[in-house]
DNA sequence: TGTACATCAGTGAACGCGCGTTCACTGATGTAC
DNA sequence: TGTACATCAGTGAACGCGCGTTCACTGATGTAC
């Protein structure tokens, strides 16, 4: 069948979104190419028309979560309170319940690290964010202080979603949330 | 073949210990049963003699890593030191080069987190570390600092094996551990 | 002391299954005449 | 305006492979007589 003009690259975009969504969500591993396909009511055998491997896919898909991410970074810059608002977003409970929208960091960076040959996407994403919260942080270790910050971010979440218990579940990520705008503020005062 | 009286409680000591090293190195979806039995000198088969899933495998060898971590801590409380000295411990190189005789938490929780059913194993390995850390943090904060404390541990070791870049994953390591370890001798003071 | 038998940890072929990948094919549409 | 042909995104069967799991079997040793 022939298709509009601009068809091919919407497919190809389409397999990327849920891409994106399910690798962070489920895992790459655990991510098959014909249940992805299926998913988006496609073939398996048209998905090398678009990428010349899985791998090619986990590492545009990765890059797609991380412009993703970056733009949605940039909305908490624009609020009054910059960092508190990026760190009450990132340990948010709607974060947490969505790993396939949110950051590739604490669901991918595990495997991806296992894998023979890690992205070198995972450090941009890091140093990105990095970047992101000493600019916003207005004091003499703000270089220190934005590793230790990141640490815990990625860290509560991680440890949020895999816990049974929700009340460890909260702890986890409202202690960590409230400590870490604690020391946002008092370090721009 | 006949063996001696203990020779089949070894063997299955022998798996878990394999297993609960492979299991943390490479994760447990990429981890096969015939490779690990492989790697002990003997065939697949003889798997199912000593347990009935590769599932009731991954719990009991994340056990066996619970307990064996555990120690490892105890280790660290019987010096001048505790805190610094087991903060120092994890977020060591040392660490970050051996991820399989190393905190399963940095390695499977994302994992787990994404199986079915998460194991409460990992809640019972979160609650006992922050019960650690909080009984050698003696100020009024210690619930919730010692929640920052492990998040950013497990965050910054995660992320320092995921880099390929080795001064950025020095920088993770280094940072967290120097501040970490500030924060918890200005609290005992 | 010598022989027949029971034990059972480990063997290895086989099972169905889903994986990533390949490839000959389809068939609706745009273009050429 | 009508017909023949080229295009090419997507189809779906097939490939070899490793997975977790099952099971009839092996064979060295301990026990019974």
């Amino acid at each position: 069948m022939r298709y509009s003009e601009d068809h091919k690259a919407k497919t190809r975009q389409r397999i990327i979104d849920e891409a994106s969504h399910l690798f962070r969500r489920d895992g790459v591993g655990a991510t098959g190419l014909q249940p992805l396909m299926k998913a988006l009511g496609l073939t398996h055998g048209g998905f090398y028309a678009h990428f010349k491997s899985k791998d090619e896919l986990v590492e545009i898909a990765l890059q797609h979560a991380a412009e993703q991410l970056k733009g949605s970074a940039e909305e908490s810059l624009a609020s009054d309170a910059p960092l508190p608002t990026f760190i009450a977003r990132y340990l948010s409970t709607a974060h947490r319940a969505s790993p396939g929208a949110g950051c590739p960091l604490p669901t991918m960076s595990a495997e991806l690290g296992q894998r023979g040959q890690p992205s070198a996407l995972t450090d941009q994403v890091i140093r990105d964010r990095l970047a992101m919260i000493e600019a916003n942080l207005p004091i003499e270790q703000a270089a220190e202080q934005s590793v230790l910050m990141l640490s815990a971010m990625v860290g509560a979440l991680l440890l949020s979603r895999s816990v049974q218990d929700p009340e460890l579940s909260d702890r986890l990520l409202k202690t960590t949330r409230q400590l870490l705008i604690e020391q946002s503020e008092a370090s721009s005062i």
